[in-house]
DNA sequence: CAACAAAATGAATATATATTCATAACTTCT
DNA sequence: AGAAGTTATGAATATATATTCATTTTGTTG
């Protein structure tokens, strides 16, 4: 393996992010990400054990970088109505900046099953930030005491999610980011008249 | 090809069925289909145009019952609360009872793609049942007027998803139905208190 | 600039498995 | 019962592509 993570393993894991995009992991070839890397097929396997091993690191470092985002956009806030709008804003503005990183995520991720923690740890790193948002905002006095917070959670997320999932499906042809205020408006005040 | 859709062909929907849930469509293999199903690799041939086809057939099979059901749940209710609760229990019931096509839908449906408008017309039936629960709400002065119907739609679809979502992950250690109620009344009320 | 090492190449290999098809086992009808 | 038609079988085939490795290119050091 050559010395460290050079500039071809950049390349390679952004061609692989390309091509895992477009044509869904298995589907994809060596020699498409090769090509789309510039670089010839036998030199992937000087800096990935196999093509498993590359969506893995892809996975790894994409989602090492979404979560110290996020981690700052949450600490960055007051109060928890504001570290949840930011957090929502922080998590479509990642995944609207970054396509193929969106599609890989909603399709190829849970490919991975038993490959590794990781993708139960992703979720988990994730539903642990809005636990912390949550408690806090019912110290406030700001969100109803009567929560079930694991359900709570998984809507928040679930919801997210499918608006990310209905903007890819539509080939970016409106702004995401800007769906973050109204969205986190319905999880505050519901759809129901007062 | 056998005349009709026979007995053996429904063994073989249902053994890729299990199949697929177990191992992704990939992975699975027309052996380990036909051994599940009780036949030999051949006789599949016989059924199926090919492997993609099986997936195809399969989910076309299950979509088909599920809305059929999902139409006469929100039928029988009156108003829009009603319907939506119907709706949202119908949907958890259906998945819990069928954990194999709740994992395929999850995981293997956006493989199809290219193959077909299927995909996009399973979303496409559900946001209509939305659409239409919405409207009558607003009209029945249940639901705010200042709804953004194409996000709402989205929000709710996608928090049943994430709730489904990990109740497949979890290898079904609770009653997912159960959590119909408390999660349309999120859908209406929101978190925040009053 | 040799001589060596590190990195890159891409044609050859190995493997896995979807699909085919000659053969066999059943059904049906006279 | 046996001919004709239908359905089922599973071993053989064909193909695709992930991975390897002998060779070439590039970089480094005395």
């Amino acid at each position: 393996m050559p010395k460290e993570k050079s500039e071809k393993y950049s390349s390679i894991l952004q061609g692989a992010g390309a091509v895992f995009a477009r044509l869904g992991f298995y589907k994809a070839t060596i020699s498409q990400i090769a090509q789309e890397a510039g670089v010839a097929d036998g030199t992937i396997y000087l800096y990935f054990k196999n093509k498993d091993d590359i969506l893995y690191q892809y996975i790894q470092f994409k989602t090492t970088a979404f979560f110290e985002k996020m981690r700052s956009a949450v600490d960055v806030a007051d109060g928890a109505e504001q570290k949840l709008r930011n957090l929502i804003r922080c998590h479509l503005e990642e995944f609207q900046n970054d396509r193929n990183m969106a599609v890989i995520f909603q399709s190829e991720v849970r490919y991975l099953r038993n490959n590794a923690l990781q993708v139960k740890d992703i979720s988990k790193l994730y539903l642990d930030f809005l636990t912390e948002i949550i408690e806090l905002g019912q110290m406030e006095g700001q969100l109803r005491q009567d929560l079930f917070i694991g359900l709570v959670k998984r809507f928040v997320l679930g919801a997210v999610e499918g608006i990310i999932a209905t903007w890819v499906a539509a080939e970016r042809k409106y702004d995401l980011v800007a769906m973050a205020d109204p969205l986190v408006d319905l999880y505050l005040g519901g759809i129901q008249k007062r």
